[in-house]
RNA sequence: UACCCCAUGGUGUAAUGGUAGCACAAGUGGUUUUGGUCCACUUAGUUAAGGUUCGAGUCCUUAUGGGGUAACCA
C-alpha cells in the first residue's frame, strides 16, 4: 500500500472525487486550494441525502485542509423562508459540521449577479425577450428538434440595457419579460438554447423583502456564486449534470475570475422512504406525518428526534459511498448503523412493553431488595445503578408461553429463568380469566441466586427483563416502523404514493419503567434491554413520560420462529 | 433513438492493465446474566459479443439494459 492509499483509508475517504481532487492538486490547480460549499435552498429541510452532500463536502474540505462554506441558495423567493434558513443551520451543526465564518446568502449577491448580467448584455451575450412563456417553450424546440432563434434576440446592446433596467425597475408585469442568455438555439443540449437568466416576479424575499422584483435564474446564479467564493470544486448531483456546459460558460463569459468545477454524484437513495422534497412537504401538509421532525421522517430532524446520532448518520454517509452509479441502498445499512452505535454507548434499563403480573410467592410482602445493575456491558465507564426488586413484578408478555417448545428459553409452567440482576424464578402457577387468557403468574425465587447466579453452578439459560411494579413509572412507547410498506415508494407515477404507506408505521403502547430510567433526565439514546433503544421525545411532560422507539434490537430468536 | 451519464454477489461499494476484496443482508456454529454484542465459517458477482494485449472488471467498438435533460424551480 502506497502513501496515499493508506492516506486516504486513514480518512476514510476514498472516492471518485477526491481522485479527481488528488490530481488537481499534483498539477496544483487553484494553487493547492481545496473550497467546497454546501448550497441548500430554505424551501424544506433537510433529509438524509443532504446529509450525505453535507457529510461529503465538509470531509473533502477537511481531508484536504481547506474548508467548506454552507450557503443559502435562494434565489426563488416564492418558496423560501427563514424557518427553512434557521432550521438548515441547526441541522448542519447537530450533524457536527463547521462553517465557521462562511455562512453565505444568494441574495447577498443579487447586486453582484446584476452586474454581471449587465456584463454579458454589454458583450452582446443576453438580451431581454419579450416572448410569454408559452411562446418561449415552443421557441425551444424539443429534445429531438432544434430550436428556433427569438424574434428579440438581435436587440441593440443599449436598447437591451435599458429593458433589462426596466424589468429591475418594476416597468413591467411579471413574466412579460426576461433576460436570456445568447448562446446557440440549435445546440444538442437544450439547456443551451439561450435560457432565462432573469425573469420577474413580484414576490416578498425573506431576507431582501421588496427590494428586487427581478430574480436570477439557478443556471446563471449558481455558477457565479460559486465564483464569487472562490469554490474550486462544486459539488453536485447527477441530475445538474446536463447543466456542466452551462455552468462553464457563465463563468467563462463574465469576469469572474475563480474557476470553479462542477462535479456531480449519485445522490443518495433510501429504500422505504423517499426524498422529494416536495412530496415530504405533502406529508406534513396532509398531516400524514406529525411534522417534519416526525420520527418516521428521512429528515435529519426526523431522525434526530427518532434518537438516531449523527455519529450513525456519518458513519452511514461513508459506508454507502459515493459514485455516478443511481442505486438505492437497503435500510438496514442505516439501522446496522445506529445500533452499532447506539451499542457502543447507550446506556441499558429495564422495561416492560407487554405486561404481564408476576407474584413471587415466597417473598414476603412489602420487603424490598435493592440489585445492582451494569449500565453498560460495553463500557466499564458507565458504572452501576441501583434496581428495587419485591414480591409484585411485570414480565413482557411474550417472555412467558404455554406449552412451550424445547428452544423456548423463558418462562413456562414448570420452568425456571432468570431475572436480570435478580433472581432465578420458577413458574408454578398459571392464573387464567375467564377467557381463558394468562393474567397472572404465580412463581417462586431462590434465595440464593441474588444477583442472578447460584452457588451449585447450575445452567438457567433464559434471562428475562422484568420491573418492579410498585417501583415501576408508567410511560407511553412510540413504535415506529418504515414510513413506506413499498421499496420504492413514489417512483411510479400511475401510483398514488399515499397507497404506499405503511398502515403499521406507528404503535403506541404502555410501558412500565425501572425507576432509574424514569427519574433521570435522559437526553441520549438508551437501551431497553432485550428489546430496542429508546430515546424521550419532546411530547413529554412532567405528568406524561414519552419515549420513541429508535431501532428494535437484532431477535435471532423472531427470525427463527418464521 | 437528440444529447449526456451509468452498468461488479440480494443491496451498496473497492480493485487506477497483473490473485475480483470489503460492508450490509441472508445462513451455520461458538461465547454470553440482553435469543443483544462479540468470534468463526458459508452462500453469492464483473450485462453481452467482438477487438487490443503475454495478461482486460479496467482500454477500444458494437449491442443490451437503466437513468437524466425540453420550469421565467433548484
Amino acid at each position: 500500500m502506497n502513501d496515499l492509499e493508506n492516506n486516504n483509508v486513514e480518512n476514510g475517504l476514498n472516492n471518485f472525487i477526491t481522485e479527481i481532487i488528488d490530481n488537481d492538486i499534483a498539477n496544483n490547480k487553484n494553487n493547492g486550494a481545496v473550497i467546497t460549499r454546501f448550497p441548500p435552498e430554505p424551501n424544506g429541510y433537510l433529509h438524509i441525502g443532504h446529509a450525505q452532500a453535507i457529510w461529503l463536502n465538509f470531509s473533502i474540505a477537511k481531508k484536504f485542509g481547506g474548508k467548506c462554506h454552507l450557503r443559502m441558495d435562494d434565489t426563488n423567493p416564492e418558496k423560501e423562508s427563514i424557518e427553512y434558513a434557521n432550521a438548515i443551520q441547526e441541522d448542519v451543526k447537530w450533524l457536527g459540521w463547521d462553517w465557521n465564518d462562511d455562512l453565505y446568502f444568494a441574495s447577498d449577491y443579487y447586486q453582484q449577479l446584476y452586474n454581471y448580467a449587465i456584463e454579458l448584455i454589454s458583450s452582446g451575450k443576453a438580451y431581454v425577450c419579450d416572448l410569454s412563456p408559452d411562446e418561449f417553450r415552443e421557441y425551444k424546440g424539443t429534445l429531438k428538434e432544434p430550436g428556433r432563434p427569438s424574434p428579440f434576440r438581435n436587440r441593440s446592446v443599449e436598447e437591451n440595457l435599458t429593458l433589462f433596467e426596466e424589468m429591475k425597475n418594476g416597468k413591467y408585469a411579471d413574466g412579460e419579460k426576461c433576460l436570456r442568455a445568447k448562446i446557440d438555439m440549435e445546440h444538442p443540449n437544450i439547456l443551451m438554447r439561450d435560457p432565462a437568466i432573469y425573469r420577474i416576479r413580484r414576490a416578498h424575499h425573506y431576507r431582501t423583502l421588496d427590494k428586487w422584483c427581478i430574480y436570477p435564474i439557478y443556471d446563471f446564479a449558481h455558477p457565479l456564486e460559486d465564483a464569487i467564493e472562490n469554490i474550486t470544486h462544486s459539488i453536485c448531483t447527477l441530475e445538474f449534470e446536463v447543466h456542466r456546459p452551462l455552468y462553464n460558460w457563465f463563468v467563462e463569459n463574465t469576469s469572474v475570475k475563480a474557476t470553479p468545477q462542477q462535479i456531480e454524484f449519485s445522490r443518495l437513495d433510501l429504500s422505504g422512504t423517499m426524498m422529494s422534497k416536495r412530496k415530504l412537504l405533502q406529508l406534513v401538509e396532509e398531516g400524514v406525518v406529525a411534522g417534519w421532525d416526525d420520527p418516521r421522517m428521512p429528515t435529519v430532524s426526523g431522525l434526530r428526534r427518532r434518537g438516531y446520532t449523527p455519529e450513525a448518520i456519518n458513519n452511514f454517509c461513508e459506508k454507502a459511498g459515493i459514485t455516478k452509479f443511481k442505486g438505492i441502498i437497503d435500510l438496514s445499512l442505516l439501522e446496522h448503523c445506529v445500533r452499532e452505535d447506539l451499542n457502543k454507548h447507550a446506556s441499558r434499563y429495564l422495561a416492560v412493553m407487554n405486561p404481564l403480573k408476576v407474584t413471587i410467592s415466597n417473598w414476603e410482602e412489602g420487603r424490598v431488595d435493592i440489585l445492582e445493575g451494569v449500565n453498560n456491558p460495553e463500557d466499564e465507564t458507565a458504572g452501576t445503578r441501583e434496581i428495587p426488586f419485591s414480591k409484585h413484578l411485570y414480565i413482557d408478555r411474550n417472555d412467558f408461553m404455554e406449552n412451550a417448545p424445547k428452544k423456548f428459553f423463558r418462562l413456562s409452567e414448570g420452568r425456571e429463568v432468570r431475572l436480570r440482576y435478580a433472581y432465578y424464578i420458577t413458574c408454578d402457577e398459571v392464573i387464567k380469566d375467564e377467557n381463558g387468557e394468562v393474567i397472572e403468574l404465580i412463581c417462586s425465587y431462590d434465595p440464593e441466586s441474588r444477583g442472578g447466579k447460584s452457588p451449585d453452578g447450575r445452567r438457567v439459560k433464559g434471562t428475562i427483563h422484568w420491573v418492579s411494579v410498585e417501583h415501576a413509572a408508567k410511560a407511553e412507547v412510540r413504535l415506529y416502523d418504515r414510513l413506506f410498506a413499498t421499496e420504492r415508494p413514489g417512483t411510479d407515477d400511475a401510483v398514488d404514493f399515499h397507497s404506499e404507506l405503511n398502515s403499521e408505521s406507528l404503535t403506541v403502547v404502555d410501558a412500565y419503567l425501572e425507576p432509574a430510567l424514569a427519574n433521570s433526565d435522559v437526553t441520549k439514546t438508551v437501551q431497553f434491554e432485550r428489546q430496542g433503544y429508546f430515546c424521550k421525545d419532546k411530547d413529554s411532560t412532567a405528568e406524561k413520560i414519552i419515549f420513541n422507539r429508535t431501532a428494535s434490537l437484532r431477535d435471532s430468536w423472531a427470525k427463527k420462529k418464521k
